[in-house]
DNA sequence: TTGATATCTGCGTAATTGCGAATATACGAT
DNA sequence: ATCGTATATTCGCAATTACGCAGATATCAA
């Protein structure tokens, strides 16, 4: 049907899979602004609650998951259990659709705006 | 509560959600295929189900999303409808996934493996 | 032990999603 | 005009998802 293309390469259905996976753990917001926060720094619960913006539940919820994905590890320290990103390699993916969403948007200041 | 960390920058709330659609609308195996096949050229939709392995329906259905989400463009001649890539910026994204998922798997061959 | 703080888990609900089947539309050939 | 092909649309169902609430668990201090 189509044999005189240039060929084309399709990666296959196992790889395609993996990659779907692995864009749907990040393809929500929480869980998008709470990786981008543990790709700068470990933090606890509460804290990622409060950068979030999310109920502490909600936010703990998303880490498990997080968390069953390889995404992040834990620490314990006491009452508190501090999160750092497992994978640094996801930091130039989330640059990249933060930007892509940011110029989505008109206002063209890059990413990474708001401080707190 | 996180006086004393290191200034993180976050993003806003509409930027997340603009960025996390984003990373939904690729987070499906057939339409990471699709895009992926449609970063290399233009193709209609018959030789696009046959390039992702899926139906042609579920391929069109697909392609509708796309189009509502900007990501392709159509031109139609005859009966056939050539979709294009809209946005070639998400390439170098999709290289990361797929990459980082063939290397998930353990073959560590980078991507785009299988050719037509 | 009790109590306080921090986090986790199970359940129910509402919303979303992917897909198949059926139907509809557009176009070319005859 | 009809017929056949190519693509779109609509509907319904099953599966998934996010979230809040309530209760359970963990850790430490008194």
């Amino acid at each position: 049907m189509h044999e005189g293309l240039p060929d084309f390469t399709m990666p296959d259905d196992e790889q395609a899979r993996v990659a779907a996976d692995a864009l749907r753990m990040l393809a929500d917001p929480t869980r998008l602004k709470l990786m981008w926060a543990l790709l700068q720094g470990e933090e606890n619960v509460a804290c990622l609650a409060e950068l979030t913006g999310a109920r502490p539940t909600a936010v703990s919820q998303h880490l498990a998951k997080l968390r069953l994905a390889g995404l992040v590890n834990t620490r314990r320290e006491g009452t508190f259990v501090y999160y750092t990103a497992a994978d640094h390699h996801i930091k130039p993916l989330l640059e990249q659709v933060l930007s892509h969403a940011s110029h989505t948007l008109g206002q063209d200041s890059d990413h990474q705006p708001s401080k707190t």
